[in-house]
DNA sequence: CTGAAAGCGCTAACAA
DNA sequence: TTGTTAGCGCTTTCAG
């Protein structure tokens, strides 16, 4: 059942069914109609396959991501798609949990399944791979960091503005020991996390500890064994921001285990602001990153490079702004001295 | 750049160069070197569309879920993801959003695409759906209910068994006053929970109550106001069952809100043991359903369908098995009579 | 064991 | 405006 069986049924040669299908203004709607007709009785669909092999292009988007168990990243992936699919694209998910090695594989399945773009959503890539793609020719958005070439973007987000706001609220409460839980540093997005909240301390005139400025990898267990950490080795400040939702959760746990509670123990504040976060008991402080926005921004670079006349301007960088949303971990300092 | 660039540089023909790709024993090992060296040199891989159009087989597979946003089902998708590669193939996933018009057009989508097997990981599905999908001669595996159908098998998931444990569990903690939030019950697999409640409250002599028996949609959402709802106008059991873990967390949330909390003012059983739940406060008891169990059965069922010597047999129906886990949002009754 | 050649289903010149 | 035709990159007969 291909595109012959239409033709013969329509009266009419496969040219004609194919521009048909493919809204070619110039079809008589006489024979347009015909076509319809008979792609109607018989059920037929195009074999993408064939199409992408003839036109070069795929109509398929790649879509990396860290940890497609971290909530963040589901979120993003629906938007993603959805955006993706208004502009009849369909989407390739690869997951790489945080190794470098995986990140290249999915990128070489994708490139082997002839993607149109790639939209790498892991916040951090090592260095050396950056250097390996930079030489590709395919549409690629980044998120904070990317090869400097022309048919790629980078997505940059405002961290220090929402973290900013985050030391400024724990430092209205009278907190004045803050600690920090940052994911894995060889990524450049956790380190430039951390490094927001070292300038927002000194912005508001605070001393940051490195007793308290810890490493986590941004999951529930990297957050609890850090907070494990703080309680039995090196004491713990008033209050503690993390450098992502998974990790404050973790930290809420481990007080949990060990019979103490935010905000009245420590104050938490989480980042990214997934969904969940709202829900915690009690709800978790947190900085919101709009992952529906950073999904459209993404969408949009990636058709922008395809068709730039279709889309207008790409500008060469987008600016993701970050916010603090304040709930219920967050408190006065106890007087613990 | 392609096959036949590495013909020329091999020395060799094209049919060549597909057959050592392809491992094909009869090539001459001299031959084969020359090949790998060629590609090598190169960097060349394979065009899978045009693969996929000349063979029929495209190595994708479909991966369809209800609601990726809630954790169960990244968990599911993630291992997927990974037998499918395993298997040397790729995933395309859809998410449905309950919404029947959706399934329809994520199998649509995934048909064009030539996927060679479907996984339709949405519990539950509309019967009038399950009629056209029976027609398609591609693999497919559904959950609990499917067409019956050659190329098709069912998973089909034993709820009774975690259920039945959580209410005897639940009695014998002194509970009498059990309540019950299921999925939406159009769908399927929602009744079928919520029946191996009726039938396990049966079994273990206790009456169930009506007004007790709450209709959510699987989200935090709907736990919480399913909750909401049996605080304001129906007065609350002693212990509620959940039928996933979202709306348990719901109901957590709901409880915090008013300054109840679990297992003191009522005993909470969430349902699928997603990551989270352990890491709630308190832990949340719950009910396991394996999603990697259910993953790896899934794709094995798949590759079994498509080349059944290779694979074994296919056996026609597979049993999940589902198992209580006890932590800390149950407890026994206050003494509220 | 290897190569030549015929398509897979479709799009896009090019001709009519 | 429509039809004819040449491929897209690969696998797979079928001869050699």
């Amino acid at each position: 059942m291909d595109i012959r069986s239409v033709a013969a049924l329509a009266k009419v040669s496969i040219a004609t069914v194919s521009r048909t299908i493919n809204q070619v203004p110039t079809v008589d709607p006489e024979l347009a109609a015909r076509v319809w007709a008979a792609i109607d009785q018989l059920q037929y669909f195009p074999n993408s396959q064939a199409r992408a092999l003839v036109s070069g292009r795929s109509r398929l988007f790649g879509l990396i991501v860290s940890d497609i168990t971290n909530p963040f990243f589901p979120e993003l992936i629906q938007g993603f798609e959805q955006v993706a699919v208004e502009h009849g694209y369909e989407v390739l998910i690869g997951s790489t949990n945080y190794d470098p090695k995986r990140v290249e594989l999915c990128i070489r399945r994708m490139l082997e399944r002839k993607v149109d773009g790639v939209a790498i959503m892991t916040f951090g890539i090592e260095e050396p791979l950056l250097a390996q793609l930079a030489s590709r020719e395919i549409p690629m958005v980044f998120i904070d960091v990317g090869p400097d070439h022309a048919r790629s973007t980078v997505l940059s987000i405002d961290y220090y503005r929402g973290i900013l706001q985050g030391v400024a609220h724990l430092a209205g409460l009278g907190h004045t020991k803050i600690g920090f839980i940052s994911g894995p540093l060889p990524l450049h997005s956790a380190q430039t996390r951390r490094d927001c909240f070292l300038t927002a301390m000194e912005r508001v005139g605070l001393k940051s500890n490195p007793a308290w400025m810890l490493e986590g990898d941004h999951t529930l267990e990297g957050g609890r064994d850090a907070m494990g950490k703080l309680l039995k080795e090196r004491g713990i400040p008033t209050a503690l921001m993390c450098s992502n939702d998974m990790t404050a959760i973790g930290v809420l746990h481990a007080l949990f285990e060990v019979g103490m509670k935010a905000p009245e123990d420590l104050s938490v504040i989480g980042f990214d602001d997934i969904h969940i976060a709202e829900y915690m008991l009690p709800p978790l402080t947190t900085i919101r990153m709009s992952r529906t926005e950073l999904a459209r921004s993404a969408v949009d670079a990636l058709v922008g490079h395809i068709d730039p006349e279709r889309s207008g301007m790409v500008p060469p960088k987008v600016k993701i702004e970050t916010e603090l949303v304040v709930r219920r971990t967050t408190g006065a300092p106890a007087g613990r001295g």
